[in-house]
RNA sequence: GGGGGCGUAGCUCAGAGGAUAGAGCAGCGGUCUUCUAAACCGAAGGUCGGGGGUUCGAUUCCCUCCGCCCCUGCCA
């Protein structure tokens, strides 16, 4: 037989095609095949359980059944596979040491953990993701999106989707009004460009803004700005365009240290002449309507939105990002044909993306436009030590570019302390993998949809479930093959036949090896890294306990190949799951 | 008022109808002349917010109560 690259979704397909021929099974029977406890086994089937009542059955006699017809099939071979039933109607599946042996002899590079056939195959996908606002300094609010939409787009890809990365920028808005309004009138030289141009931006707006508060006439005035900008009046595109140029170059400092890249950068502001057609169309098929002067989207079959409406247009003739998504969405089906689309944004948005998938589907219908499926991906808050939005002791966001340096401070101080050796061209390299790395893996590591408590500790620690010892890892790995002057290349292609015996710590590793297309297919399933993170976690914990347990370089020929073996796989899935987390990986540190 | 999220070990979090509820950190006890100790091993730590219900089985599903966070017409 060929050896199937994940175990639960084989046994799965196995036991409902031998149950469907099988007196007392139908199709309503879901085999549900999931990881064991290695107590009981390596997989186990609990459907039976649920079959039987509803059949009104004794569920261990018709497990019975089914292991019977199993074994009869020939689909499961004894050699591979042992079966049994336990407790209520467990169904339990041990892998042969034989079978572990073929299996690591099977898969054995990157693109071997690619599942042939998927139905992400060819799909194209447009993904929303990072989407900074212009005129500001990315800040620790903007690290979730960048973080978590460079991972799942990682992700997406290597199941063979065509990603489309676009970075969705917030230039094109009511803050453009109070910015303008605040340039003009305080007469701020943008050609000055001054290094912290973005920080004098950012000031200006908070004067503009207290300004608008405060100020009804103010507040008239930033409208004029932003409807005169929206008109095309040369002063303030101008500006704009300035306040553009500024901003890109904090915000490109930031992507290049992550290793993020677009595929698009449409700004709000690439929308800008679409937006009539939007509104056009939408008033023409009836699904908008002018309401207190806005043009607005009711859904009166929603309990909700048929009273909060999305608003479309607002009073004062500006569009807002309803309009720009709703262009965004139009574009992405014309322009690339899309067949999902994916937004990762923060959990406050959910109503608004509810209204615009609602929208758009009535829109997109009534057109014969192309509909997509649209997921809006969201996320949870970072949080103080208050329970509430992490702010600085003055009420400020946390900078992301702080964040990070600090994060590249503290790795350099550990590894100066762990490897004094180093060139000083190897530390500042390490300490910039090793933070950004923790960075990233301690937001990745959350389960998205949960707010998590920020501590500089936590975000940047470097021992436990953390990036750093993923990384030390895989560090280890390369390390002993150095030492013998080989390469992990070098144990691709290994016979089955002469491996010998695993051995406790060796057996547990493989099996967690083997586990690794399932953590991946739950990751995709849910798009939620988390389950990759704890995932890899643990095998990192297996390859320690390894490590610890039978020393690698021995004597013993077949013994030293078989350990070197593992130590290439393990090595292989750690830096294929590292970097779909888009997590550099290190050969020393 | 309506909607969403959350409440699990001292702390931070996994688990979402199945077997004796897991991990990290902190604390406790061990392991470096041997492939990197940023590591490993061990013991300890729990009324899964309270109460009801559904069932062979509930931390997980339903109802209810308590507590916290967020959203809810012109920001994104």
């Amino acid at each position: 037989m060929d050896i199937p690259l994940n175990l639960v979704l084989f046994l799965d397909s196995v036991i409902q095609k031998v149950a469907a021929s099988l007196e007392g099974f139908d199709e309503s029977f879901h085999p549900e095949v999931r990881l064991a406890d290695p107590r009981f086994g390596d997989y186990q089937a609990n459907g039976v359980l649920a079959f039987a009542k509803k059949q009104k059955q004794n569920p261990r006699e018709l497990a019975q059944t089914l292991i019977d017809a199993l074994q009869a099939s020939g689909e499961l071979p004894e050699e591979y596979f042992s079966m049994s039933i336990a407790g209520p109607g467990f169904i339990n599946f041990k892998l042969s040491n034989r079978f572990l042996m073929e299996w690591l002899a099977c898969y054995s590079s990157e693109s071997s953990f690619k599942p042939q056939e998927h139905p992400y195959q060819g799909k194209v996908i447009p993904i929303d993701y990072s989407s900074p606002n212009t005129a500001k300094q990315m800040h620790v609010g903007h690290l979730r999106s960048m973080v978590i939409g460079e991972a799942i787009q990682r992700i997406l890809r290597f199941h063979g989707a065509k990603m489309i990365r676009d970075n969705h920028i917030g230039d094109w808005g009511t803050q453009f009004g109070i910015l303008l309004m605040e340039i003009k009138e305080t007469g701020y030289d943008l050609d000055a460009e001054h290094e912290d141009a973005i920080e004098d931006l950012e000031k200006l707006y908070k004067q503009g803004s207290a300004k608008f508060k405060e100020d009804p006439a103010a507040q008239e005035r930033a409208r004029q700005e932003l409807v005169k900008l929206q008109q095309g009046d040369p002063e303030c595109v101008a500006i704009w365009k300035k306040i553009s140029q500024v901003s890109w170059r904090a915000f490109d400092e930031i992507y290049k240290l992550f290793g993020v890249e677009f595929d698009e950068t449409r700004g709000e502001s690439y929308y800008k002449d679409k937006v009539d057609r939007v509104c056009r169309e939408l008033e023409e098929d009836g699904i908008a309507e002018v309401s207190q002067g806005a043009l607005v989207v009711f859904h009166p079959e929603h309990p909700r939105f048929k009273e909060t409406p999305f608003l479309m247009r607002k009073a004062d003739g500006a569009s807002n990002y309803a309009t720009t998504d709703l262009a965004t969405a139009l574009t992405h089906i014309e322009d690339f044909n899309a067949d999902e689309i994916l937004y990762v944004t923060d959990g406050r948005q959910q109503d608004h993306f509810a209204q615009l998938f609602l929208t758009v589907e009535k829109w997109f219908k009534k057109r014969g436009y192309k509909l997509p499926i649209m997921r809006h991906i969201w996320f949870g808050t970072i949080l103080g030590e208050d329970g509430k939005a992490i702010k600085t002791r003055s009420g400020e966001p946390i900078k992301l570019k702080a964040l990070v340096q600090e994060a590249i401070d503290r790795a350099y101080t550990l590894v100066s302390e762990k490897n004094p050796n180093l060139s000083e061209e190897e530390k500042q390299k390490i300490a910039r993998v090793v933070g950004i790395g923790a960075l990233r893996y301690a937001d990745l590591a959350q389960n998205r949809t949960s707010d998590y408590v920020f501590s500089w500790d936590k975000m940047l620690a470097f021992d436990g479930n953390t990036a750093p010892y993923l990384l030390y890892a895989v560090a280890r790995i390369y390390s002993i093959f150095r030492k013998i002057g080989e390469s992990p290349r070098d144990y691709t292609n290994v016979d089955p036949e002469t491996m010998g015996s695993l051995g406790e710590a060796g057996a547990s590793l493989t099996r967690k090896l083997i586990a690794f297309p399932v953590a991946l297919e739950q990751a995709l399933g849910e798009l939620r890294p988390h389950y990759l993170c704890t995932y890899l976690f643990e095998l990192a914990g297996a390859f320690s306990t390894f490590y610890n347990a039978d020393k690698v370089i021995v004597e013993a020929m077949e013994t030293r190949k078989r350990r070197l073996t593992l130590c290439a796989r393990t090595l292989c899935i750690l830096e294929v799951g590292l970097h779909l987390l888009g997590i550099e990986t290190l050969e020393s540190m």
